[in-house]
DNA sequence: GTTGGGAGAATTTTT
DNA sequence: TTCTCCCAAC
């Protein structure tokens, strides 16, 4: 037996080795959480609980990941077994095999966020609501994903809600009708879908319930403040029988609100599980003692529940520093300064992370840092997987795999010149609704429907449906991609896009990318949606060894850690979001976002405050530093002005 | 019905 | 300033 008392301090020993039954773990910023649920993990393998009936959730696939490998360092790679991944992940594998008893088909496509505008504004369309004071697509979609994410209506979610709009709720719920219904006609599932499926699944089907309810003899949550109503309620259903719920979180780093997140199911816990233990782990293991000052100061103001002070183990080092800056630019100038300075003093580029609320308030300096040369990643605001070329080769390969996919047959055909939205509509319809590319008598059927023009173009394309089934391209879908592409992409990529080489290596490295999924094109599919570009980043990151500076925002920064580290706009309006600021309960959110940005840093922490900002029309905007910077207690900073 | 050009609006966080 | 959507000309 691994003596582990040795490896983890007493707080994080006790949650590691705790009996069975409930458990609530409360582990501030930097104390080793995931360290503790590592060796939780490799505690109960050695006591003999089999990997397979392991169940951890996490809030990113990373997260999973890196889990999983330090899991398997310690405990040996039949750890590998253990069911571990998001909430959306685990639901679809639920769903891949149950779907069918909702009246989805197990081969459903799942929807991102654009595809899913897409479909609905095609309701709204069908519907008739295309007034120019009706509110916008995206409107609706995040009214009706607000709702699902909180076990709402529609109807009753727009009671509870504040919010004026210029259409009536009767309008909105017609709507989401609609989309609901197309969703499920044409076999396909947003991302709320697979959580309010994966729930029902588990709700309504009795046998499915008790299997997996069997098969979990530990279920290990990580981030559990950031879960939303679904999400508790499924986990407490998958526990229930065996009663062995651990569930690891900090709510003072709950950052997901506006996502439907409910930091009420981290603080009612113990309410729901009366029996259950509470162990808090307070020991920072990551950053320096003033550091971690700014962070206490930070969260003394929140109105929080479970007050945690944490307790630095380190010696001083730095104070942290403040810089007052003129504007964007000399921002630019003051962080290229310090990185310098920093890699003279022998950390990497590798060991600095560049922080921001927003995506956009990056562009500057990222300008600047490709004028000096610099290295740097951003993980990006659009996935790899969102781009509009990929999704065009995607459409292709979804086509051949599920006759009903309108979305893809649309966007498929749409490529053809001559051919628009109402061509389309028509030649589905006249399909009868679906398109089998298995089937000759159907292409057939497609072919002599088109327009001549039309079906010149669709020749090569249909002889590689052909192809694609009779030469077991399924199985082959790097192949299927380079032979789409030959046929007919290629020419349509330089017509319709300014940058068609840059997009042709995508693409290429996207069919480099579906030999790796192990089920051929159907489970790359299935996969597809779910694999954010987070997690592409950081595999590039991990394949070359080129030490590179890292951009990102806040929120994807959430689990990680920096030895340096820069938060930027730390100005009134910026950090905090006023856009978010007038919404509501967000202020709090805000700070919890910036204690998040605060507690990653481990050395050296330099919050940047421009002065004014210049707006896309010319014009300036001035700002004062942001407040979260005159909470800071004075003695624990370096405050300078200037480009020093 | 399709396509391209021009006017207009607009700047959060993501599975 | 850049992207998006709408309208008017093929």
């Amino acid at each position: 037996m691994t003596d582990y008392s040795t490896l983890l301090n007493p707080e994080q020993c006790a949650a590691a080795t705790a009996e069975d039954g409930p458990l609530l773990v409360l582990a501030a910023a930097g104390t080793g959480k995931t360290r503790t649920l590592v060796y939780r993990v490799a505690h109960l393998i050695e006591k003999g609980v089999p990997a397979e009936s392991l169940l951890l959730l996490t809030f990113t696939n990373r997260a999973a990941k890196e889990m999983l490998e330090r899991a398997k360092a310690v405990a040996g790679p039949s750890v590998g077994h253990l069911w571990s991944g998001t909430f959306h992940h685990v639901c679809n594998r639920f769903l891949r095999r149950f779907a069918d008893r909702l009246g989805y088909g197990n081969n459903f496509a799942i929807l991102d966020q654009d595809d899913a505008v897409s479909v609905l504004n095609t309701c709204m369309k069908e519907l008739g609501y295309v007034r120019k004071d009706f509110p916008k697509k995206e409107v609706i979609a995040s009214l009706i994903s607000s709702a699902s994410n909180r076990m709402l209506s529609v109807q009753e979610y727009l009671d509870t809600s504040s919010k004026a709009l210029e259409a009536s709720p009767s309008d909105i719920v017609r709507i989401a009708q609609r989309y609901q219904e197309r969703k499920l006609i044409e076999n396909m599932m947003d991302f709320d879908d697979m959580l309010v499926n994966g729930l029902r699944l588990l709700k309504e089907h009795e046998e499915v319930r008790n299997s997996y309810q069997q098969k979990f003899r530990h279920v290990l949550v990580d981030e559990y403040q950031d879960t939303n109503l679904l999400q508790a309620q499924m986990v407490d259903l998958l526990a229930a029988h065996h009663r062995n719920i651990m569930a690891v979180g900090d709510d003072m780093q709950c950052i997901y609100t506006w996502r439907g997140a409910d930091f009420n199911n981290i603080r009612e816990f113990s309410k729901r599980w009366p029996d259950s233990r509470i162990i808090k782990i307070e020991q920072n293991y990551r950053s320096t003692p003033d550091i971690l000052r700014i962070a206490n100061a930070c969260a003394a103001k929140a109105p929080e529940a479970f007050k945690k002070t944490l307790r630095s183990t380190r010696e001083p080092r730095n104070k942290p520093r403040v810089l007052i800056l003129r504007d964007g630019d000399e921002q630019s100038r003051a962080i290229i300064t310090l990185v310098q300075r920093y890699l003279d003093d022998g950390y990497s580029l590798s060991d600095m992370a560049i922080l921001y609320r927003a995506h956009f308030h990056s562009i500057e300096l990222q300008m600047a840092l490709a004028r000096t040369r610099l290295p740097y990643v951003i993980t990006s605001g659009l996935g790899v997987f969102e781009q509009a070329h990929v999704k065009d080769v995607l459409a292709f390969l979804r086509v051949c795999e599920n006759p009903r996919d309108y979305l893809a047959f649309t966007r498929l055909m749409g490529m053809l010149s001559g051919v628009g939205e109402k061509t389309v509509e028509a030649l589905w319809a006249k399909l009868g609704g679906s398109f089998e590319t298995r089937s000759p008598e159907m292409r057939a059927k497609l072919v002599g429907l088109l327009k001549p023009t039309a079906r010149g173009q669709w020749q090569g394309v249909d002889r590689l449906f052909a192809d694609y089934h009779s030469e077991g391209l399924n199985l082959r879908g790097t192949e299927a991609i380079e032979r789409f592409c030959e046929t007919f992409y290629t020419t349509y990529l330089h017509r319709a896009y300014e940058n068609p080489e840059k997009r042709e290596e995508d693409i290429h490295e996207l069919a480099l990318q579906v030999t790796k999924s192990q089920g051929g094109v159907a489970a790359f599919l299935q996969e597809v949606a779910l694999l954010t570009n987070i997690d592409r980043e950081y595999e590039k990151l991990a394949a070359n060894n080129e030490p590179t500076l890292h951009l990102s925002t806040v929120h994807q920064a959430k689990g990680l850690e920096w030895k340096v580290v820069f938060v930027i706009w730390v100005s009134e309006g910026m950090f905090p979001s006023s856009r978010s600021l007038e919404e509501s309960g967000n202020d709090e959110e805000e700070r919890r976002l910036f204690y998040v940005a605060v507690t990653r840093a481990k050395d050296e922490l330099i919050l940047c405050a421009p002065g004014m900002r210049k707006m896309r029309d010319g014009g300036m905007f001035f700002c004062k530093p942001s407040p979260f910077i005159k909470e800071i207690p004075r003695e624990n900073i370096r405050e300078s002005y200037g480009n020093r």
